[in-house]
DNA sequence: CGGTTTTGGTCATCCAGCCGACATTTATTT
DNA sequence: AAATAAATGTCGGCTGGATGACCAAAACCG
């Protein structure tokens, strides 16, 4: 089992299971619930101080600016995900996080209060820490893939990556909902939009994907590999 | 105040006189000692199962491989600092620590014991929690300088991190005792052993500072920034 | 001390993939 | 439906910095 199957794993149940007990209600229902539509920002790091947001429904990217306004996106969470100052640490990275599906609903509490619950649950801080641990593990992972492989392997394993993520496999072929741009691509493998493009249709070319603005076929899984 | 000062602050006070009490020290009754000289290794992550360390004196360098076998120093750890398998998940890189100078003193102890340890100690949860979100912010940091900016700017940001954590200032002068070698840091900063030669020399030869085997000299803070 | 290993210095070569520029297609707004 | 905006395609030029090769200087060691 790799590692981004384990953190969805254990995201969904493990931690889960614990949050949406007791305290976690508790807290979440002093929080005030948002929703959004597609493009608007949900959260801006500079702008809050120390909430944390579960993501109820819907997707989200998050995007980390540097000091010079250069972006990335760092992430693109799924339901259940938490985002937001979750690490209890402040940083000199600016980020925010916009919404890229309709109806995107999610829920905030202050850290402040998670801090106490924590203190009072002491099997509620092992498995946040199991989590923000696994959240470290795969932040190591994406360094080592920058600094270890090149453009191309680090598009097609992004490309595995959501596929087993998210991917609905029928005879032979797994079909992806494509929410993201060349261009959102480009900035989660840390590449360029043109070198994107290209990638996909030189895969187009020899038949290992087919795709549109709003699909991703993947017809030979085994050449991804 | 920068967060890698935040860091050190942080887990030179807060974490560890929690960790040195009590509990931890019980704890490491149970566990065995382990000294080293330069260049022998300590631990290596494939051969042992969840071991936690902490370093009690010395420093030592966390080098990181890849399947391929590719090898690059991910961390730079002194006194007081923990590593091993502290996040609680595995992980499918696989790492090892050297000694980097003589008279490495270390400590281990079960992630088990550890976790039970934490269970009783909500206050030590909640340290260790915060402890292992700073680790994922400077990983997140990391990740940002290689995406953003440039090997001279790195270099640049590696050295004023290295003088604001182990310098000595004397008159207008800030002195580093150099353990690492050209290689190390090129592998730290994510480039290569000429590319680091270069810009010492570069800097030496604008009268940035001088450097020697055996220790740095900053002559000119100011023109590090 | 002489031989061996490790580290540092320098240079010429080369290339992945970024960048800019522009055309085309698709989506959105008015 | 026309206008506007956003996303995709395509291409050639360009460059930061990696790579390899080779030498000099320190450090290490029998």
């Amino acid at each position: 089992m790799n590692l981004e199957t384990k953190y969805w794993h254990l995201h969904n149940h493990k931690l889960m299971s614990v949050l949406s007990s007791s305290e976690l209600k508790e807290i979440c229902l002093i929080t005030n619930f948002k929703t959004a539509k597609k493009g608007e920002i949900i959260y801006f790091s500079h702008d809050e101080s120390s909430r944390v947001y579960t993501l109820k429904r819907g997707t989200i990217k998050i995007v980390e600016i540097d000091q010079k306004g250069n972006e990335i996106v760092k992430d693109i969470l799924q339901e259940g995900d938490l985002f937001g100052q979750f690490t209890l640490a402040d940083s000199n990275l600016d980020e925010y996080a916009v919404a890229v599906s309709d109806y995107v609903t999610c829920c905030s509490f202050r850290m402040d209060d998670f801090e106490k619950v924590i203190e009072r649950n002491p099997t509620l801080a092992l498995q946040y820490t199991k989590w923000v641990g696994l959240r470290l593990k795969r932040m190591e992972n994406k360094y080592a893939n920058l600094v270890f492989k090149d453009v191309r392997t680090r598009f097609i394993g992004f490309l595995k990556d959501w596929s087993s993520n998210e991917g609905v496999t029928s005879q032979d072929e797994v079909f992806l909902k494509n929410y993201l741009t060349h261009q959102d691509i480009a900035s989660l493998i840390c590449s360029t939009r043109q070198t994107v493009t290209q990638l996909f249709n030189e895969l187009k070319e020899n038949g290992t994907l087919e795709y549109s603005r709003t699909e991703i076929i993947i017809k030979n899984m085994a050449a991804l590999t």
